[in-house]
Order: structure tokens, then sequence, then C-alpha cells
DNA sequence: TTGAAAGCGCTAACAC
DNA sequence: GTGTTAGCGCTTTCAA
């Protein structure tokens, strides 16, 4: 037995526009009727087709969310976030990795047009202008997540990168180092611009030379950590402390202390930014930085449903930074209790 | 300007059937109709609309993922395998969590009952056998990851945890330790099962004996394992080795050695089961069991889609047991290279 | 090879 | 308050 609308008003004795009232609580209809429409439906399981509601209103109660290529735990914390919201604004997510093989912008492109969603979360660690032009253009309502300044046409949902790099970094300095080094993420990320950028704007103001023997350049992977810290050790003129850019290179950063014979903090201090499971295993426990990624995908999530649902205006940009909070272990020269 | 399929039509001057027939390569269309049609279609850019592709053929091209409670490392690189596979498939992913707040059954009921899939991927690590119902019941194809027997009357892809849990106890045998213990994972749990009856077999056949006081129930987690190691060390009667079921809990039972000032692998031996990132990092490198999960993922969707076109009959039962591999570190006692 | 037309199940504008 | 009806864009018989 097909179970739809009609049938549905068909054995209520009504027409199926009232049972759409009822089901969409659109338009006035008695409570009586209302009652027994709603009983019957629920008697009988019923659930209306989101294909047929879709074709017909365009609402799918879907939202795509696009992932970078890499994605590690910190993204799954993200979606973590995202997905929780969704739940309990009964939207369904559907999503879409950015592979190597296509463009980051096709995907998006591709996604975004199908109809398939109602709005979607973009995280993309390094986007083009071109995206920009494409989000404008998209009839869907779109959020970036970390990959835009405030300064573009959007609405980004991002981490305070640039205070939590000047936070980590003071504490650096508190404990007195005054040769501070740096493992840098990949130029093209903002998220690793603005860490760059936090780092060297404290170490001005507080004072301290900045010199550009003392930063080298990774890719937020282990192995870039490695090599850089091989590099910044094996010089004459050595950091007393490393930043790295994000907990994989600080992980990585580690293991060349250990092949240098170089302990941590002693000989050299090791501070990363992220919070990754690994940091709070290894010895000396990392001292790093906490981002707030599962809020920060839910208040994406939930901005979008806000513009989806004409609550918050799509067309208005709006900006916000989560702030980050320091975890402070043994690796920067603190004791541990 | 709505481009839809009776545009199409009306600019090639043919009716909307053919143009269907075309974009679908369904029944016979003159070669330079087609051609004139296909080129048409790719200067508009045109997409046909998946809502109502679906609403008159119900086929979604959607593929519904039904993700655990917790959603660690492991499950992300199985999605990522999922993903790969679904992209070459031009598949969409739908996914769904298993929120703690409701029933995982009623999440996957009501998933599989709303149509926007075509089939769908469960990983759940403990169901009850409610669920084979609600399987056979659904209308969709679906493909179970690591989650029941192959007595059960469904498709399944499982990593071969039995022999993995062997060969790695077996390991700790060959290197001499008599007195194996082990943290074993939640008994609901299937995998956890497995793997508990490859160390408890393994055991026997050599030759050792199963003494029940080496054996300490945990539920994968840091922090079970943790306690485990805290009671198995307790005692008078300790192991010399132990086998815990998950990385985690591994690693847990690291920080527990640490505590009671246990050398690793001197004092103490310990392997674990998943290759984690983290176990590779830490001192001593955790021994443990690799899991092809990326591989894992792609064949269950591979699998899926075949049912979904019935080139793989839906009704017929079909189970694949994928692999494992060791991972020496020096935990068990190896020496590095 | 091609076209006409009947759905697929629902929403929303309009009429009563 | 409730019903009628015209789509939404596509697939799929059935004829031609």
């Amino acid at each position: 037995m097909k179970i739809n609308i009609q049938e549905i008003a068909r054995r209520s004795n009504v027409s199926i526009a009232t049972v759409s009232r009822v089901l969409n609580n659109k338009g006035p209809v008695k409570p009586e009727t209302r009652n027994k429409i709603l009983t019957l439906a629920k008697q009988l399981n019923y659930k209306p087709s989101p294909h047929a509601r879709a074709l017909s209103s365009r609402r799918t109660d879907t939202i795509g969310v696009i992932l970078p290529e890499l994605v590690d735990e910190y993204f799954m914390d993200i979606i973590q976030g995202i997905d929780e919201e969704a739940h309990l604004f009964n939207k369904y997510l559907m999503i879409s990795s950015s592979h190597s093989q296509r463009n980051d912008i096709e995907t998006i492109m591709e996604f975004m047009g199908s109809g398939r969603t109602d709005g979607a979360i973009i995280m993309a660690p390094s986007l083009h202008d071109e995206i920009y032009e494409v989000i404008k253009k998209s009839k869907r309502p779109v959020v970036l997540l970390n990959c835009c300044s405030s300064k573009t046409n959007v609405v980004s949902f991002n981490i305070d990168n640039y205070r939590g790099a000047r936070q980590i970094v003071a504490h650096l300095i508190d404990h007195g180092y005054r040769k501070i080094g740096m493992i840098k993420g990949p130029d093209r990320n903002i998220e690793a611009q603005a860490r760059f950028e936090g780092f060297h704007d404290i170490l001005v103001e507080r004072g301290l030379e900045y010199k550009e023997n003392y930063v080298i350049s990774g890719d937020f992977s282990l192995t870039s950590g490695n090599y850089g810290m091989l590099r910044l050790m094996g010089s004459d003129d050595k950091p007393q402390a490393i930043f790295a850019a994000n907990d994989y290179m600080a992980i990585g950063a580690y293991q060349a202390a250990r092949n240098l014979n170089l302990k941590i903090p002693e000989d050299v201090a090791i501070v990363g930014f992220d919070d990754i499971f690994t940091s709070r295993i290894i010895h000396p426990r990392l001292t790093t930085v906490h981002v707030p990624v599962v809020e920060l995908g839910r208040r994406a999530l939930n901005y979008l449903v806000g513009m989806i649902d004409g609550t918050k205006d799509p067309a208005e940009s709006y900006h916000e930074e989560l702030s980050t909070g320091l975890v402070i272990g043994e690796s920067c020269g603190c004791k541990s209790k």
C-alpha cells in the first residue's frame, strides 16, 4: 500500500491541500481536522517524499558540506559540530570532498548548482579569489569556514588564529626565551598566514628582534615539521624555542629533536597549534593552542540555517572569530603539576 | 533563463522524450540527433534536476552512510575510502551519525525510509539483532561494515579481526612471553569479540595456558586502557605482555605503565590493534595490527553500487573479510632497526 | 527512431 | 477553513 499525501487526504475525507497545510503548519486549519490528519499520518507512518517536496518548493532540508582534500582529526571535529547542530534542525548533510583529481572550484560549483542542497558550508584551507565570485553568483547561501579574511564579502566563521598565535608566542616570551623561531604553514593558506602574523607582531611588540633565519616554511605535515626543525637546529644561530604552526609539524619537530639528541624543552622548547589527540599523549606533553572546532561547526551550521530560513540576510556579509585557548604542556618549559 | 529538459528539447527541435533518452543512454536515438542534443546540453551547461529525476524514477544517485556515535580517525579513513569510490561512480554521499539521543535503529529506519538514498552503508560497532529485520524489510540495499558475523543473512565487509589478533599474539608468543594478558573491548562489540577469540585460540593452540585473571574488559577508550593496565599490573600474578584490543587502550596502558614506573617492553610488552596515527609517534613505537580501512570503505561502496545497479543480487547475502597486517614497533620487544 | 502524454508526490495560488 | 488545480522537471509506457 502506497501512502502518499493523497491517501492521507482520502482517508481523512479532506483535500490534499488541507493535508499539506497541516504537514507544513501553514495556513489556517480547524483544530479537529488538523488532529485527525496528524493522527492518521502518524498511524500510517506517513513520510512526505523529500523529492516531491523539493521539486515543487525548492526546499531540500539538506546542507552541503565541502571538505578539503586532506581530512584529518581537525575536520572530523568540525563535522561533528555541524552534524550535531544539523540534527537539531532536522537537516540532512551531504558531504563532498575536494578530490585532488578535480579542481576545488569545480567541485563546489557542481555541488551548488545541482540543487541537492539548500546551502553549503565550505572548508577549503586555501581558496582562490575566484571562489568568491562563485559564491556570490550562487542561488543558495554559503558559509565559509577558516578560509577567508574578514575583508571578503561573504559569510565566514573562523578561528582567531592571529590571537592564538600571539598568545602562545607570548607564553614563550614569558618563559624568558629571546630567540624564538617558527615553522610556518603554507603561504597560500590563510590560517597559516594569520598564525605567522601573530608570531611576528607579538615578537616586535615585546621588543624582540624578528629574524628571518629563525623562520622556515612547512606545509602542515609531519615530515615538513621534522625537516624544518633540522634546518633550524642545523644553523649556527639556533633558536631557543620553536613555534610550529600546527601540531603535526610540532610532532615532526619532536622527531627531529630526538634524532639530533636535543632534549625538549631543555635544549629547545617547542609549541604547536590545534590541540590534536596525539599532542596530549606525547612526552613531554605539547604546549599548544586549543581551537574550538566543534563549536565552529555548530555556529556555522546555525547561521547557515538562518540564512536559509530568512532569519539572517543571505546577502549581508558576516564574520565571526572564535577565540582559542592555551593548553599548557611541558614542551614549553612549564613544569608538570 | 531556466534550462530544463523542455528547453533543450525545444532548441533541438525534438521531444523531451528524445532528450531524456539521450541523457540516460536508453533506447535508440539517431547518432546525429544524439550529438546535437549532447552538444547543446553541454553548451547550455544543462544539469538534470536530481529531484525530478528521483521523483519519477526513484533513483537518487545518493548513498547513505550511517556512522556510529563516536567517530574517530578509524571511521574517518573508512569514509575517505567510501568517498573516493563514490566519486568514481558519480554518487553523492549523505551522512548521518547515530546520535546518542536517538536509538541506532530509529536513525537507520528513518534514513532508509526517507527515500533520499538508493542504498546505505551502515557502520555500527554493536548492532542489535533487530537491525537485521530492518535491513531485510528495507526496499533499498544495505551493506554493513564491521558489525556482523558471516552467519547473518546480510551483506557485510569486515576486517579479519580474528586472524589479526592471532597474528599479533603469535608474535608475542614468538618473543618468548608465556604470560600474556589482554585488555578486551566491549562484549557487545563484534569486533571486540573476534579479537578476543583470536587471542584465546592462538594461546591454546600454542600450548599456553589461558588464564581468566589475565584478561580484563575495557571499552576501547584511552581511560579504560589505563585502568585495565593498572588492574593487570596490580595483581601478584602479572602478565609479561599485554594485548590491548585497540590502540587507544594500548596508549592508555602506556600511561598506566608510566605511572607505575614500568618500562615498555622490558617490564611489560604492550601491543595494540588499528594502527592509528598516534601509535606511530609514541615511544616506544607501538607494535600493532594495521587494518586496511580505506580499502574497506572502497569495497563496501563498490559492492553497494553493484546491488543498486542490479549487477549484484541484493537479496543474496555476501561477506568479505579483509586481511590485516602486522606493524612492528618496539613495544613488543623487537629492536628498532 | 521519435513523440504524446500519463504519472511521480507535493506546494502554493486562487477560488469558494 | 477548505478545495481545485496548475505546475515543479523528469521518466516511461504506448503509439506512431
